[in-house]
DNA sequence: ACTAATGTTAGTCT
DNA sequence: TAGACTAACATTAG
């Protein structure tokens, strides 16, 4: 389930494998994935005779730069990308095919079909949906203090789904969500206008610290994550509270609970992150 | 063999 | 318009 510091390490280890390489073919097993444009033939003939400049991500979006277009990609739940040589079997997941001129091919996996692809015209994503309303994430200068504080107090949502709100503040799911309300000690129920500066504060600060561990970890590995060299992640070692219930939590003799909140499971200590505190 | 749970986002409904 | 809910899917644990 790649967040931020999955999709991160996936663009890491991906430039190493594609920097520079023309496509000479696309393959799509699932048009349903490509969303722009509509026309699936005119997004094949578009990318024959590109080459990949560069990879950038923004939030949890993979953002592939070739000379003429841009292909934006979000992976949702599943989604994966590997280089294969083009005569290796191919899985029966494998929905869409990027072959190379060296003979090469990226490969697009995605189980569950969640995943999507946008092509523009270069340049152009920043205009449009998905990337347009996106916010920015902990690692940008746009997200200070003022913004953040701004957007948190205008709404009584509970906190938590505030957080995965991608508007708001990109790169967190539910994982890196429970971590950072829990290193911040807030509860996730908490309504979040009636969060105080320190604890704003503390989550801004937080949030930014979890997801950069995480990647200096090569992300979090739970059900099927690996990176595109299928290098496992190892920050699930570091989880304090998702995937830990019935544990003791690691600050005091209190035991992590998990509830369901807006139907996503939600791991916090009862003790440390008090609700109405 | 069935049911629930898994997580992300766009779109729909209230 | 805010905010809650659901569909898009496949797999697996119980």
């Amino acid at each position: 389930m790649p967040e931020l510091p999955e999709v991160e390490t996936i663009r890491k280890t991906l430039i190493q494998f594609i920097e520079g390489k023309t496509i000479s073919d696309v393959q799509i097993h699932w048009p349903r994935i490509i969303k722009h444009p509509e026309d699936t033939e005119r997004f094949k003939l578009q990318l024959i005779g590109q080459s990949f400049q560069h990879i950038s991500r923004k939030g949890k979006f993979l953002i592939f730069h070739l000379d003429d277009y841009d292909l934006v990609s979000h992976l949702r739940m599943e989604g994966k990308y590997s280089v294969h040589p083009k005569e290796e079997e191919k899985d029966k997941h494998t929905h869409i095919l990027f072959t190379f001129t060296d003979g090469l091919e990226l490969r697009y996996n995605d189980v569950r079909k969640f995943g999507t692809m946008h092509l523009f015209e270069r340049g152009r994503y920043l205009k449009v949906k998905p990337i347009s309303q996106l916010a920015p994430d902990p690692f940008e200068q746009e997200f200070n203090l003022s913004y953040f504080t701004e957007k948190l107090l205008k709404t009584r949502r509970a906190i938590k789904n505030v957080l995965l709100d991608q508007t708001v503040i990109a790169g967190l799911g539910n994982i890196y969500v429970d971590e950072t309300l829990f290193k911040a000690k807030v509860h996730p129920l908490k309504a979040s206008c009636d969060l105080s500066k320190e604890e704003i504060k503390n989550i801004k600060k937080y949030a930014k610290e979890t997801l950069a561990e995480a990647i200096t970890q090569g992300g979090t590995t739970i059900r099927s994550y690996v990176a595109s060299d299928g290098e496992m992640g190892m920050f699930q070692q570091k989880l304090y509270v998702y995937g830990q219930e019935d544990m003791p939590c690691v600050h005091c003799e209190d035991t992590v609970v998990k509830i369901r909140l807006s139907n996503r499971g939600t791991h916090y200590c009862p003790s440390c992150q008090r609700e109405g505190a």
